[in-house]
DNA sequence: ATGAAAGCGCTAACAC
DNA sequence: GTGTTAGCGCTTTCAT
């Protein structure tokens, strides 16, 4: 047992109220402080015996690294920052999670910060820059976005369009026409879409990708009335927000209306779905029966309420996965080139579109 | 892309490849890096117009701080540690983004972690700490894990019991004795808890609340027979995982059993709920008509299942603010003592339990 | 009010 | 293999 400068005790109590440094260590342990760090980074040489008295000093002392003096001096932060909208998303939540756990299994820490707004998100990628962050995971908030970082990023979910940045992204406008078709296929000619704010590139894809199905055979896309083999089709398309709240409101007008009606109702999130739910509970409506309800996602109560619904599932395992394998080969090799992955989302049949016609 | 960002004014020496620093802007703006330095933190006195100066210099340069060298020196890193069993949980994701934008607004990082595992959580919180983080707010994984850390700690939600340790939490057997009195009330007499993890000291303490209201009238706590004013009480305890898994696979048995049937279930999170109301609905058993269905906390889709149930909720909002204003005050001022905050739940009468006898 | 200088704890280059 | 040394970028005395 060496004790020097008093600090023997397991909880780091020495004379000056700080822990244990790597040069405590080195002495302790009859070493230099380069031998010492070797034995540590397993960068160069150490002889075997010196390593284990250097370890197990270390541990005698308690010592742990200072890791804001290792980035600092080696450029090597091994951080992370996580920039996303909105934590409380189950989509987020889990994206966090699968990509926490991940970047731990490869010695990363993960700096979280949600930037609801444009603005926000400029200075919180600067904050967390000023943390010399090796790389980030970026849901941007905005396409527009264009912002240079001076270290990789991979884009999440969405994409800013910046040039040679790498991202992963679910082909929405793929899904939500396979979505569509699909509801053409079993006779719905009356669709009725409630989708967030217009402003995100995958909104616009989800409508596209709505309209792109619903004009396909005639050619007359983005058109809101078009005709369909085997009758007129008719359809409405209701941009607000991704809140069920906007769901329910926008279900209500649906329902409320003297006009039209529609035969089936799509939600593009899963919070719109519980507003649809909502609104549809409240006027007495139960799908399949009285309606076809679809949906992107699927929130957990869909395994027991009204039977099921017509599901759109995106990926979201996987694109947290390979946006993470992403982010690490890039910062394992600075050569890898940044590049886009595109996922697609399954289409799942559920109980609550019928046949008809 | 070779080029940087760098001195493309003449009078620079600033090295090519990396940003510019302080000593940059210092030399550009013709001062020495004390006054450049006190200029950003605002610590110590700089003329006005030097201010301006170095100011409008960084700002040319495109300067920005390295907080990591900054954290090394002043032993001030301006992190946060924010350590929980899952941020898939709702409760933990609703709780994270209150402490980020709380954090954030006081000038704090959010370093977050998952630990499901009390091996993990030892070993999360070091590396959390060797990144000097000022603070940090953790979910403990068990109540016996005690851990000395060398800077403030709140707990949240659970506690360890560890001695001098901060904590904000939810009085969950009072929460449960109310919400099992109410149930008594109402004339029930045979009444079912699902419940997660035996280990956790929440588990616990809902049990606890639980027995407690069944066992008050006649002194006979923690028996699985009591007798109760207006009739003998019958109950029974199936604790397992916080999962709509073990929700299902408890409420089957629940209703499967045949010597002995609920006449309410009481689901102790969210996620048991969705797992009962799976059950329920299997079995073609709607509440509040043929059962009755009480629940802890509050999951979106009680909006517009079964007529509603009767919940308890928990001050998710509440406990996560207290739990961030209290570290920022321990950080703001190391002499405060730390103290443990119990909050309380709040009974909210729902349509799915009914009142009989 | 400001500059010079001394480190914070660590890594990396270099000598031996 | 190992010790020595020179900083990484910043904050903080301490003289002016």
């Amino acid at each position: 047992m060496v004790a020097r400068r008093g600090a023997d005790r397991g909880d780091g109590a020495s004379a000056a109220g700080s822990r244990a440094s790597l040069k405590d260590v080195a002495r302790a342990a009859g070493v230099g402080v380069g031998t010492a760090s070797r034995t540590f980074t397993g960068n160069g040489y150490v002889g075997e015996e010196t390593r284990q008295r250097v370890l197990r000093v270390a541990e005698e002392l308690g010592y742990r690294p200072n890791r804001l003096a290792a980035g600092l001096r080696s450029d090597t932060s091994h951080l992370v920052a996580l920039v996303l909208p909105d934590l409380t998303n189950e989509f987020y939540a889990v994206s966090s999670q699968i990509i926490h756990a991940r970047l731990r299994d490869a010695g990363y820490q993960l700096l979280v910060a949600s930037a609801g707004t444009v603005e926000d998100e400029k200075k919180t990628l600067e904050s967390l820059i000023d943390y010399r962050v090796d790389g980030i995971i970026h849901v941007p908030a905005s396409s527009g976005s264009r912002f240079r970082a001076p270290c990789p990023i991979v884009e999440l979910n969405r994409r800013s369009h910046s040039p040679g940045i790498a991202s992963v992204t679910c082909d929405d406008a793929a899904g939500f026409r396979e979505l569509t078709r699909s509801l053409l296929d079993r006779g719905y000619r009356d669709l009725a879409l409630i989708v967030g704010d217009e402003g995100l590139s995958t909104t616009q894809e989800r409508i596209a990708g709505f309209r792109d199905a619903l004009g396909a055979r005639e050619g007359t896309a983005h058109s809101e009335d078009t005709v369909h083999s085997g009758g007129a089709v008719h359809s409405r398309v209701l941009p607000g927000s991704y809140s069920a709240d906007w769901g329910h409101r926008a279900c209500l007008e649906l329902l409320g209306a003297t006009d039209w009606q529609p035969s089936v109702i799509v939600a593009a999130s899963p919070r719109i779905a519980t507003g649809v739910a909502l609104a549809l509970t409240q006027r007495g409506i139960v799908p399949p029966r009285d309606i076809g309800f679809a949906s992107y996602s699927s929130p957990d109560w869909f395994s027991f309420w009204g039977g099921g619904v017509q599901t759109l599932l995106p990926p979201l395992d996987q694109m947290a996965r390979r946006a993470t394998d992403m982010l690490l080969g890039q910062l394992s090799d600075p050569t890898t080139l940044p590049s886009s992955v595109v996922l697609s989302g399954e289409l799942r049949p559920g109980g609550s579109v019928r046949s008809i016609g």
